[in-house]
DNA sequence: TGTACATTTGCACAATCATTCAAATGAAAA
DNA sequence: TTTTCATTTGAATGATTGTGCAAATGTACA
């Protein structure tokens, strides 16, 4: 209930139209979320970046991530639930790899947004 | 502990040695994921774009985002201490904006990806 | 067949987080 | 000064989440 949120005495409602419209168009702020989430994360960021320089299998993908391979595996399916990765089996192997390389353009932003600060 | 990460039976031990060393040039994964989690969240990406459109004010801001006054001023504080915005105060009122125009180009980039999607 | 082993899955748990309520702060107006 | 009100802060809470352990799955090889 958000009845009390400046109900009365609110400063600009003309303004608050106005950006409200604006915002209106393109994707909801909870599926922009949704999507950032995914990249939010220190191990899905490091599984991410390796993915961009080879394709690699889920041993491989725990050792460069420091987590166990129990637990990549959790984060692999998560990422696979998103689109952003993908596998194909080769014998026991289960081969990662990116399924849209243009994720690293938005990590190369944010790498320079962080370099500039 | 990571010591039965694949400690023997590692697939490719050169292929995870040359992606570890291209990974470790620029930002590390939790400077990036710390930043992307300040965007991965549906009331503060509501704030940073309405922000993008206008100088506001707490209360509008609780408005637009649909959630109570205080709680928006904890996010305000989070997304301040991240210097993403900033803000000026006007007798009883504070003015926020964006720090740096240049995070809506990242949003734009994620917005893209979901209408590909 | 049985063994070995890479990967996945289900359960559990500690930690983080987004939000609200109530109280505090501080500035303008009466 | 006292009142009003926008904003901030602290405490509490329910929900989400990242991870590990143990067991299950499935494939290759002896």
């Amino acid at each position: 209930m958000s009845s009390d949120v400046c109900d009365i005495s609110i400063i600009h409602q003309d303004q608050v139209d106005r950006v409200a419209k604006a915002m209106a168009s393109g994707p909801s702020a909870s599926a922009m979320a949704d999507f950032l989430k995914a990249l939010a994360d220190p191990t899905r960021l490091k599984v991410i970046q390796a993915l961009h320089h080879a394709e690699l299998c889920v041993c491989d993908l725990a050792s460069l991530a420091g987590i166990s391979v129990s637990g990549l595996s959790h984060q692999l399916r998560y990422l696979r639930n998103k689109n952003i990765v993908k596998f194909r089996k080769e014998g026991k192997l289960a081969w990662y790899s990116l399924t849209d390389e243009h994720i690293s353009q938005l990590l190369d932003l944010v790498s320079e947004h962080i370099n500039e600060s």
